[in-house]
DNA sequence: TATATTGTGTACTGAGCGATACACAAAACC
DNA sequence: GGTTTTGTGTATCGCTCAGTACACAATATA
């Protein structure tokens, strides 16, 4: 054994993961790294190998963080009608709690959709299995729903489930351009659930 | 007077558009611009200033040539129910026509929203104004299909508009991500407009 | 044709980038 | 306590970047 590492590294990976959140991969510099994470870049490429090395550890905590437990409503308690809209109002509270600058404005895989996910692969299949994996979740709170509302109809799950997992990359997208309208964007989606599925709230 | 220019400004604007479109400003490099225009970076500089008047200049003829005519189709005859799936169907071949590593996937501005805009005022207004001229006349074209539907109830338009230039948006994220997802999520839409206004077709 | 004016080509600048070499520091094991 | 193993700090690498200096080419005017 040898000398033990001297700092976090969960706080450190949370720290990088934020100015990514912020900047996006290809604008935050190792220099920002640095002063961000408080490492010098030895112990980054020690610790991470590379400056990808990091950005895929830090998009490993977003997931764990901030997409699942997010998710996790969707499927908690109340899964169904109860469930959305909790969903929605998290997303809503997300939005409208941080101020106009913060660095975590907007969600990290969308970004990442615009601009790595165009270039790389791996990026891409991160994206695109935050994507499916929202709207499959929804389609299940969706059926939830439909059952417990006693629809027997024909089973509009999918593209409802499409239509809410759209208004929300929208809101991510528009987090950082309109933030009024990213919170429009969330309140459609709570509008067309109380729509779908009357109730008392 | 002097020497005229010897380059076709609009072709050469529009080799650039398809660059920026491609891999967005900060990774289209000077080089790259210079092997997809043909010109020398003097020549470049001379007629654009720098490389940011080059992309906006690629930006204004990407709203002239992409943009407008694809909204027009929104307006123009048949406004209402045909428009809007008019315009869908439009949207639906622009991705499914595309090889999948076609340059031009997805949308510049939607591009643009996820990275420069996140940090430039300009590049924010100009997706932000993109952003309200599409709801803006997708919910023209809303309220007189509900007129020509003979739909009297209260006004939906907003919320549908919302939700259709959601699906919109969300379809050209992730046209470079997943293109089979990105058209059901036109599809989808088609769907809720058909579902909205019945009609033969 | 002489001159003024403007476009183009070549070669370069300084700055910033990601990444690395290597000496040193510190802790676990014998 | 000596040795081995591993983390950290400093200094720098080679490269690419956007942007520029300047000579030269070409054409409209006089």
């Amino acid at each position: 054994m040898g000398r033990l590492q001297s700092f976090d590294r969960t706080s450190v990976v949370q720290a990088a993961r934020d100015l990514f959140w912020d900047k996006g991969f290809d604008a935050a510099s190792l220099a920002d790294l640095e002063e961000a994470t408080g490492l010098k870049r030895s112990s980054i490429y020690h610790a991470f190998g590379s400056k990808r090395g990091l950005f895929d550890a830090a998009v490993e905590d977003y997931q764990g963080t901030v997409i699942r437990p997010r998710l996790r409503i969707l499927t908690g308690p109340g899964i169904g009608r109860v469930s959305l809209l909790a969903y929605f109002d998290d997303l809503r509270w997300a939005v409208s709690a941080l101020p106009e600058d913060s660095p975590r404005r907007g969600c990290l895989l969308v970004n990442c959709a615009a601009g790595l996910a165009g270039r790389d692969d791996l990026a891409r299949q991160v994206v695109d299995g935050y994507r499916s994996e929202l709207t499959d979740t929804l389609q299940d709170a969706l059926r939830a729903a439909a059952v417990a509302a006693g629809d027997s109809g024909p089973d509009r799950a999918p593209e409802r489930a499409r239509t809410l997992a759209s208004l929300g990359m929208s809101a991510m997208l528009l987090a950082r351009v309109n933030a009024a309208e990213s919170l429009a964007l969330l309140d459609t989606a709570t509008v067309q659930i109380r729509y779908w599925f009357p109730g008392s709230a």
